[in-house]
DNA sequence: TATTAGCACTCTGTGTTAATGAGTGCTAAC
DNA sequence: GTTAGCACTCATTAACACAGAGTGCTAATA
């Protein structure tokens, strides 16, 4: 168990290491008004804090910086909610307030707003369409062969994929087709959507036209949905103004990272519904390990649909980053809740 | 004008320093063997060439790089089309032979497939919707207050907006709405849509339906498109990889440009249908000036709908890049009008 | 017993100097 | 017109000294 002092000191070198980036010192640690003892105490201190493995040097002579541990116990116990500027308040507002349509544009929105103000990257996982359930099926014709087919669903998500229709597939047919497909898979969500299509549509749609096999395969086709979110970024570039990107390797294998979706998808930890903090190596991969990831879920309606992810150096200002995303979260639920609520 | 020798040692200058980064020597340019001349000679000729503006040195003794003069006319008159080896061919050959049906994931992989063989980082510009033509609307109310209104154009591109609709909106009207819009619309481009509507509709709309003015403001701005195709990247990182870009600085200042997108639309050059190349400062962007940029522009159909760039360093191997992209404009033209002619 | 002042020691960062090497320009010879 | 030879320039690198920041330990102090 840290003494209360040790618990000062440990909080001083995390608070400064985040604002300066520099190793901390014991005298620079004995300014501070509210510690009393001298260097000389705070650095016997310092050397339990090491040994204890909350601190570590740069070389043997260097002040101390937080590791991971150290890190996580400030999380984990000296992290204090901190409330918001008025300029803050103002932005986030600005987000919400405006009668807003279009659910991409407000999650855009928030993603760049977020990244403004902690200046570090912000990853915004959009609502994952397959929970969403179908409300309309469409057919429309382009040509003697070809079509698109538009699945509109509850929430005014909208997927269309271009088939390729059977030979002499009349008007008549894909009139009809379109009544089956409305008949029997309305309401039901997309993730079950290829299976219910297979199990009862197909038969029937095979009894009552022209059905060639490549038809039934561009159905399927259509009911295939990428199973994550879209993904939306902020702030992208932000991360090469701080000092641990002096180093070009880290720049690019950040990077690199981003660009693949998969591993972008595997920052998020999507089980639970709190606020997450990942630090470092806790992110299990390498480009991360002097990165930290701090995610929340936010919700349409009673669901929980999607995640933003804010990105940093591992000495990362936590609590303003928390503070935040708490913010953002509910905003963002409230915001597009409305909009989906909106006279159901 | 320059003599035989002159220009034969202005294309090694070039052809070398775009393959090691390094300035090079009179001795180095001796070496090889289709150079007779001593370097003694070859330092006069290059004293003249630097006279002339085509090289420069990077300080009072180092050897000679090729000023932007110097790729102009390297560009201009020493280029020759050199042929693509098998493995390259059978990459293009792997995006279009599929019969594939999304006209954005043709465009998406030939982004990844173009900036793979070249290092150098691809910006693909889609269809631009603008000129596509009006096929269908549609709209599908989702609750009482709102829809969703979609627009299908004549070659499958599916543009949707949310809408509000007026109190009392009953299931006929929308009916109504959908019946007069499609009589009076199809056929009209996405970039008259506008005015169209405006002349032609919304007094309709008034008579027949109980419009309020939110509803026209929305179909309104239904109507409203970006007037730009889509940007697409390929190899973002691949920049990282040049030497040119040690300097972080530069690296910032350049990921940011490709962040904005009228930036990155800038670039293009859309007057002319060719390829057309410009060398650093000849992009009118302090970002660009150690960059060169080679366009070319892809059809479907008899438009001009689309263009590719590709960004590398000024030392960009020109005759390999220009290859590449006449017959990745070829190929997406091609491909992208076979599915748009499929039948019509 | 806990704290603190003092001091030797360690490591980083910076500035200086010297040596090396690649390349040029010029002159004189071919 | 071409080329060999030579003096000169500049970038790069290694070696070295020195200042500064910080530590750990010891001995004195409250």
């Amino acid at each position: 168990m840290l003494t209360n002092r040790q618990l000062q000191i440990l909080q001083v070198i995390v608070d400064d290491f985040v604002t300066s980036a520099q190793p901390v010192g014991s005298r620079q640690i004995s300014k501070k008004d509210w510690i009393t003892s001298s260097p000389a105490t705070i650095r016997n201190e310092m050397a339990d804090l090491e040994e204890l493995g909350f601190i570590e040097k740069t070389h043997t002579s260097s002040g101390r910086v937080p590791s991971e541990k150290g890190y996580r116990f400030y999380v984990d116990h000296l992290l204090q909610p901190i409330s918001m500027s008025n300029r803050e308040i103002g932005l986030f507002q600005s987000i919400f307030k405006n009668q807003i349509v279009e659910m991409e544009q407000v999650i855009r929105e928030s993603a760049n707003i977020l990244s403004d103000l902690t200046s570090y990257t912000t990853i915004l996982l959009g609502p994952n369409v397959s929970k969403h359930r179908v409300k309309r099926f469409q057919i429309v014709p382009l040509s003697e062969q070809t079509a698109v087919a538009i699945i509109v669903t509850d929430n005014g998500h909208v997927e269309n994929r271009t088939i390729t229709l059977p030979q002499g597939f009349a008007p008549s047919d894909i009139e009809k087709t379109v009544n089956i497909l409305n008949e029997r898979l309305v309401g039901v969500s997309l993730l079950e959507l290829q299976s219910r299509l297979e199990l009862e549509t197909f038969n029937v749609l095979r009894q009552h036209v022209n059905t060639a096999d490549s038809f039934i395969q561009s159905l399927r086709n259509v009911a295939t949905f990428q199973n994550e979110g879209k993904i939306y970024f902020g702030g992208k570039t932000n991360m090469l103004n701080q000092p641990e990107f002096h180093d070009l390797n880290k720049v690019r294998a950040l990077m690199e990272m981003m660009e693949k979706e998969s591993q972008v998808i595997s920052l998020f930890h999507r089980e639970d519904t709190g606020i997450h903090i990942r630090i470092g190596s806790e992110n299990n991969h390498i480009v991360m390990d002097d990165l930290s990831v701090i995610t929340a879920s936010y919700s349409v309606g009673n669901d929980q649909e999607g995640s933003i992810a804010i990105i940093g150096p591992k000495r990362m200002d936590y609590q303003r980053v928390v503070s935040l995303l708490d913010v953002m979260r509910s905003g963002l639920s409230r915001a597009l809740s409305n909009k989906v609520n909106d006279g159901l």
